[in-house]
RNA sequence: GCCCCCAUCGUCUAGAGGCCUAGGAUAUCGCCCUUUCAAGGCGGUGACGCGGAUUCGAAUUCCGCUGGGGGCACCA
């Protein structure tokens, strides 16, 4: 990844965990990180939090980074660059989270705590029946040097917990404004594990501070977290950044967009045949709104109207149908020579064909999404036997002349390309519209004939991908 | 349960006190165009959650309620 040269203070991050595909709603996340990034000569940042040993899958974190690409969302530093603020992922980074756990831990700012999972859940599920909030009561707060060496002697593994100061919690939003939180809602939370691995929360801070992050754009799913943060910024003696919260991605139900919810993932949406500019526009579109009404955009036009300040703050569904009339847009914008290199794998059967781009061409106005491209290109395959409703056209006196005067004028035709085919089917259609057919009755004969339905592409494609040869014997064999 | 966020057509949104008998997009319905299917053009249906307060005047400000969402992990 190339970045830019003219970077300034502004440093942002995307920072997915490769625990599933790259989610919908992560997308857009990474698509505001890229627009704030690029719109202000700012640097992106792509952090890989892998610090869940279970669930981090390296394929994943590949597959992320890939569709990342595929999106054209580039960033400046990640796990793939050297940069000068790397490792990249955090699972590389343990070293440096040491370093401030002890610090914090040396400052009597944190301390080792022996409760066990069991303990603590018993703990919660207490506080709960109770009403109260469920958050860690403090048993290891305060235990003296030698309750500590006991626990020690008793091989128990401490985890390590931040020591939540008595204050309240004061910080700014960008999207929401003034935050303010009561330190009673937040509990010692753990910032390293029993196995010294670092938490969420801490390595978060760690990494955003460590690596000079100007601003935190995240979903709004973090708001409350940031109180946490803001504490171990504060604790560490590092300067909060700035942050934003935006809305989150809901689905059709009006809770947060999940695979219950049907595809989320960004391959998924590749793979049933979306542009990656359409889901680059779309994603744009939801909480946001371009100030001329014009929301067909292009990523230089995004780029140009896009203002992080102007996101709504309420959440927003995704609508599928909308998603599908914008793919359709783009499809027509896209030049057909990327189009049709998009295209081959939804129709393999097809694309060897030197008459692709024109197959592709003629049946552009039909398609949603590329995956309806077998569907349409049927005409072009073998003619079926027409069904009873649409034998009539070729059964009829008119059709059957109509046919036998389009056998006469092709045998006596060359058909170079397009341009001889449109004329073609004009001189059929004109010869019979004087006579006073309509214009159906014309060419619909031709079209059953040739390919035994009654929809398909415009004539003049069908005849020129079909050869004068194969088109003539069609009509023949009537 | 506690904390936090949010609240305009089904959906995405415009609207920062009078320009709003609330605008656009999508979806939906109808008409036109059309060799088919589409695409396109034109038009219709459709929303300020409720209650107070402030004001000459509130979708727009304030409070309460209701509703929805998120968080409260040795997940991220």
């Amino acid at each position: 990844m190339t970045g830019s040269n003219m970077q300034n203070s502004i440093r942002v991050r995307f920072a997915p965990s490769p625990t599933g595909k790259l989610h919908l709603g992560s997308a857009r996340t990474a698509l505001f990180n890229w627009l704030f990034a690029r719109g202000q000569d700012g640097t992106l940042i792509l952090r890989i939090e892998d610090t869940d040993p279970e669930r981090s899958k390296r394929s994943l974190e590949d597959s992320i980074l890939d569709d990342l690409r595929w999106l054209g969302l580039d960033w400046d530093e990640g796990p793939d660059t050297c940069g000068a603020h790397g490792p990249y992922r955090q699972r590389e980074r343990a070293e440096t989270y040491r370093v401030h756990s002890q610090r914090l831990l040396g400052e009597g700012k944190a301390y080792p705590c022996y409760c066990t999972l069991e303990e603590l859940e018993e703990k919660k599920r207490q506080a709960m029946a109770a009403g109260r909030t469920p958050i860690y009561d403090g048993t290891c707060r305060r235990l003296s040097e030698e309750e500590r060496r006991g626990r020690e002697l008793q091989g128990l593994k401490p985890a390590i917990r931040f020591r939540v100061p008595d204050h309240e919690i004061f910080f700014e939003d960008l999207l929401h404004g003034s935050m303010r939180f009561s330190p009673d809602v937040i509990g010692d939370f753990i910032i390293v594990r029993s196995d010294g691995s670092a938490g969420f929360n801490f390595s978060v801070v760690v990494d955003d501070a460590t690596m000079g992050i100007s601003h935190v754009i995240r979903g709004e799913d973090h708001l409350t977290n940031t109180a946490r943060h803001v504490l171990l910024f504060e604790a560490l003696g590092y300067a909060v950044p700035l942050y934003l919260h935006h809305s989150l991605l809901l689905g059709p139900d009006g809770s947060k967009m999940s695979k219950r919810h049907g595809a989320t993932a960004v391959p998924d949406y590749r793979e049933m045949g979306y542009l990656p500019q359409t889901l680059i526009n779309y994603l744009a579109l939801l909480s946001w709104s371009p100030p001329a009404e014009k929301e067909v955009l292009d990523k230089d036009e995004l780029l140009r109207l896009f203002d992080i300040g102007d996101l709504s703050p309420s959440p927003a569904v995704f609508d599928k149908a909308k998603l599908d009339w914008l793919n359709s847009k783009h499809l027509h914008m896209a030049p057909l020579s990327e189009l049709v290199r998009a295209a081959g794998r939804f129709a393999p059967e097809w694309s060897d064909n030197p008459h692709f781009p024109l197959m592709v061409e003629s049946v552009l106005d039909n398609l949603v999404t590329l995956s309806d491209l077998p569907r349409y290109l049927a005409p072009f395959g073998p003619a079926e036997v027409p069904t009873e409703q649409v034998a009539h056209w070729v059964r009829s006196e008119s059709g059957r002349a109509v046919v036998e005067k389009a056998i006469d004028i092709l045998e006596n035709r060359d058909l170079g390309g397009l341009e001889d085919a449109k004329q073609i089917i004009a001189e059929i259609k004109r010869d019979f519209m004087e006579k006073g057919l309509k214009a159906r009755e014309v060419l619909m004969p031709v079209r059953v004939a040739l390919t035994g339905k009654d929809k398909g592409p415009p004539l003049p494609y069908l005849l020129v991908v079909l050869g004068l040869e194969e088109s003539i014997s069609r009509l023949r064999e009537l």
